[in-house]
DNA sequence: CCCTGATTCGC
DNA sequence: GCGAATCAGG
């Protein structure tokens, strides 16, 4: 198979960009797309999709030039990160599969909540871009529904906009 | 204490 | 350009 992946393409972008207007954080982008939650936030910053309004420019001194090294820190043990994949791969009952997800009633960006499906319905900054307010899965964003969607390996097509 | 966000460096 | 590490703040 010739072409190469490279690690952004164009899919990856519109989760990416998807998620980042649908105010997820980056952890939750990161473990949705399945890099790491440095990567998407490096991304975002050569995007300049920041947002811009850092912490007042940290301070880049010479402390992190000094530091820019690789030890051996070992990161901490995961906490949320099981529940993620716990519950998209470890799914108890498999009662949604080519169930219909049916947003009849969408959210605003505001009206968004943790009892609120956050799939992005239309493009974003659209008249009528809203979300789906569905109830979605323990500690996931998304419904169960739209969570296989955003998961669905292999799949590159555009299965997202409804 | 933990997590999230941003920046910088190395590859 | 991407990924990982570090630092700062909430």
């Amino acid at each position: 198979m010739p072409a190469k992946q490279p690690t952004w393409t164009d899919e990856r972008l519109e989760r990416l960009k998807s998620h980042f207007e649908a105010g997820l954080t980056c952890r939750e982008i990161a473990c949705d797309i399945g890099v790491s939650r440095n990567a998407v936030i490096g991304k975002l910053s050569r995007l300049n999709l920041t947002s811009e309004r850092s912490s007042k420019a940290r301070r880049p001194t010479e402390k992190d030039a000094a530091k820019a090294g690789r030890p051996k820190t070992v990161p901490r043990g995961p906490r949320r990160q099981y529940q993620m994949l716990k519950a998209l791969y470890g799914a108890p009952h498999a009662a949604v599969d080519d169930a219909p997800i049916q947003s009849a009633h969408c959210c605003s960006l505001l009206e968004l909540s943790e009892e609120r499906c956050r799939w992005p319905i239309s493009t974003p900054g659209a008249a009528d871009f809203c979300f789906c307010g569905n109830t979605p899965l323990d500690g996931l964003p998304y419904c169960a529904g739209h969570t296989r969607l955003a998961y669905r390996p292999g799949s590159r097509q555009r299965v997202a906009r409804g």
